[in-house]
DNA sequence: CTATAAGCGAGACGGTACGTCCCGTCTTAGA
DNA sequence: TCTAAGACGGGACGTACCGTCTCGCTTATAG
């Protein structure tokens, strides 16, 4: 995220942390006001009060800029839940999800990010990285639990259940042809639990 | 579809075909050379030997004009199918399916419509009604069939299990985490179906 | 003006009156309403309810039409007066004139002509025939007069005593340095006389 | 000319001298090339390698930026003669005057100055300021020289006779009636003396 | 206590594409 | 055959941003 700032020697001037904030800020908050495609660079720039050069500096496109400003806080809105059971812990992620995923600009935002990740693919695994992973590896931890306890089947391919599940979250939110609401993420949760429960 | 073909009166010259399938086709060509984001309605008229204006005086927007050029025929290339039975119909459609969306700038296309869309509700309706419905619509009369014959639980919502199916193979798509192969596109109908099952 | 009506055969449809005093008047009113330069043909043919070709095919452009729309019933405003003596004539025409050009959007559009004029000697001696002409003629013909009576020097030049007497007065429209105000008029009258009289 | 110099701060990189240049010698080579109607801002930024946005930010017009490149330099051509008596001076004035403004597309260019110009109050002024008053002033300079030396009458209205002095030339040049030869340019000069002359 | 080296704001710059306007030509149907 | 309507190729408009490039100023460390 926005290059590596241990940099063995540091002579010259220290990178400014109040621009720094700024410019995340500013992203941040015109990615509230409106969507990913109709906020510019220029537009950030005079927003935070800075050059543009200082962006350029620090990140390398608006994709990257807008991942480490909007979409990394909102990513962590969903934690890691345990409520005893893989039932329950499922429901609890996909209805935060939803309702993650259904504030604001969201889906502009994912999708434009997207839309220029599917250009530049070290873009796109930063995206997987920064939208995906870390979710999933929250949701594998939840599985990985419940295999322990004995709930799911023991030969479950964890990777690829967490494609179903996150599957028609994605393709909802996208397509918004049905609201993201509770029904729909217990559903969903039904739906996979057949499969997946051990015995 | 580049405006109503409803032409109550036909006064004046009437719209050239030549030029309507000029620029369809240097549409489709443009897509296929280069990414969503780098085709400019600019390139387009140039390649098609028209004026920019005929462009926008029948497609709203570059979104508009590539789901008609390009998309459309490749939906098309997804045929309702008859096994006989449902997992051999769902094989089928999603075998095809990842077949179809796997090739060339497909995933950026659709990415590209996408972001487009976001900003748009008409736009995003339009998408949905040619890259989705048709598709849903099909496999809607797939499972019809299939209960009426009695493979399915009576009470199946449909349009639920449409997000079911569709949604891991757009999530895998424009994540291009993993391949859209055939063991993929086999393991999403494996898992569906037992929730799906009558008995 | 707008080619010869009077055909030897006609066969056809006749050429709609209508449709040319409308096109004329559309003219008229735009140049009343706006400049030159921005009157445009599309603009002309809306208001006169007609297609474009029927003005192309009668006129071969906006300043052939400007002229006969508006600049002649313009010039017919300075008739030819008989006051007697040179002086007196003088005095009318060019008091006349000078209010004639003051009015209206009348600099711009024979600033206009004038532009366009000046790429097509055609256009430029039609111009001068409608504009200059018939006016240079009127005071030449009262100049002659004026020799006949034995007011002015016998080997006046009158050709050169004309662009005298016209040129302070379009100079001073163009450029608007100073208004066309009767002082004005007097003005050039008295200045150029003494070198005009006889004796 | 293309806005102020008194740039009191001068933070920013400063403005290109190079580019400065490059874009008034294009205009001044495509004005000597073809008509000004026909000189588009465009091809000047292309003939000087230059952005459009460069010339919108330091010329708010063709019309501005023709006069800055090619106007002046053309007046400048008309230096103030001292040749002792004010029939000489006038004579020098008047042919040299003659010589430039037959020149080339100048005709073309002028008119169409006037004929943006017609359209703005700011940018008429500035043409006369550019096109007008310089040699204005000059003139005005030779008239009150022979004024001290006792040529002329000591009630001459200087401005006045400026109208009369340049309308006849630029009648003419505008209209093209007749060449700007020098059996012109003495003439007026001839026929004006009478009514300016002492005693 | 300088020198050197960034960081930074400001903004000029070459460039690409935008969406619009109007040109002058064309192609229909209907008068 | 003329006309209204309007589609069409084309050219230029003026604007918005892109990403790069100077500038002068600021703020550090290294000598």
């Amino acid at each position: 995220m926005s290059t590596n700032p241990e940099c063995e020697k540091k002579r010259g001037r220290p990178r400014s942390e109040r621009c720094h904030n700024a410019i995340l800020d500013a992203t941040a908050e015109l990615l509230e006001e409106k969507r990913y495609r109709d906020v510019s660079i220029e537009a950030i720039a005079e927003r935070a009060g800075v050059g543009k050069q200082t962006i350029y500096k620090w990140w390398s496109s608006k994709a990257t800029l807008a991942m480490e400003a909007y979409a990394l806080r909102v990513m962590e809105r969903i934690p890691a839940p345990d409520t005893g059971t893989i039932e329950g812990d499922l429901n609890f992620i996909m209805i935060r999800s939803c309702q993650v995923l259904s504030q604001g600009h969201m889906a502009s935002t994912i999708t434009g990010l997207m839309g220029d990740a599917q250009s530049d693919p070290v873009l796109l695994s930063e995206f997987r990285g920064v939208f995906i992973a870390s979710r999933r590896e929250m949701v594998s931890g939840v599985l990985r639990r419940a295999l322990l306890r004995g709930e799911l089947r023991a030969d479950l391919d964890i990777q690829f259940v967490l494609d179903l599940f996150y599957g028609p979250l994605w393709y909802r939110m996208l397509l918004q042809r049905a609201p993201l609401d509770e029904a729909f993420a217990l559903g969903v949760v039904r739906s996979l639990l057949p499969g997946m429960k051990a015995g």
